[in-house]
DNA sequence: TCCCACGCTGACGTATACGTCAAGCGTCTC
DNA sequence: GAGACGCTTGACGTATACGTCAGCGTGGGA
């Protein structure tokens, strides 16, 4: 039961959407809603998606960089990217390298602003717990 | 002569609504819009804003929290932590340290999937260079 | 004195990221 | 074979974070 697809023929472990939106905690409209962004392209069995190993761990991909607030459009040409990745045209290679260095700078960026934020939560959140064990001792 | 409004009587500067917008990057529009949202309440003088010191790095908070991802209503929950962690109110105490524990949490998981990116990207970008060097030696 | 730059408010528009609802089709089950 | 599910598409709705535009008021310089 569980309608994994999984023949007899061993081939890789596919997922139905209602499984794959299960197992990375998002709904099905979502991930519908990225396959019309053009971030997932699943196949379709008698017009039902279905998806690989490979679009699982791009759905992670996107969740992430999701979550470190990237916008999804944003998200698309660095899935492009990596698509990319492998193909060795000079001009190709040079985008390639341009935009995960730009990228890089923008994280880190990110994690200096975060640094210098949990800081200033650290002071507030140290002083409060000291205030309320004066008030207790 | 910039519209700086600094009198005589040495009080502390003031920034019009032009000032702050241009010094901290951000449009006119936005500084009142954070306004409607409760994230600033400027002076009025003679119905117009009027911004303290203190307006101005309110406002660098609110900035660097989007920076990173969090919501304005979220961030006008957390300025009214700051504004109210002077008091000393056992309640207030309490929910001052359990919000700040959970937004550091938070954040250092924010962190951390940050670095996780980060050495995606620096895999991305270092074999694209190494190509890059080989067809070019 | 007149006019323009500046600021204010309010209404409406836009982009992003989904949620919700309706209607239809295929299949599984009793 | 009749529901009951599950999945599909399409249309519309919603929340967030602003941008844009119109219309009005005010103060200061030519």
């Amino acid at each position: 039961m569980g309608s994994n697809i999984k023949d007899a023929a061993a081939g890789e472990t596919l997922y139905g959407i209602a499984e794959l939106a299960e197992a990375h905690g998002v709904s099905q409209r979502t991930i519908r809603f990225y396959e019309d962004k053009a971030l997932l392209s699943p196949r379709r069995v008698g017009g039902q998606r279905v998806y690989t190993e490979a679009d699982s761990k791009r759905l992670s991909l996107i969740l992430r960089a999701k979550a470190i607030g990237t916008k999804l459009s944003d998200i698309r040409t660095f899935l492009e990217l990596y698509g990319r990745e492998g193909e060795g045209r000079l001009r190709q290679l040079e985008f390639v390298i341009g935009k995960t260095a730009a990228e890089i700078e923008a994280l880190e960026a990110k994690k200096r602003q975060i640094d210098q934020t949990l800081a200033e939560l650290r002071i507030i959140h140290d002083g409060a717990k000291e205030r309320l064990a004066r008030r207790r001792g």
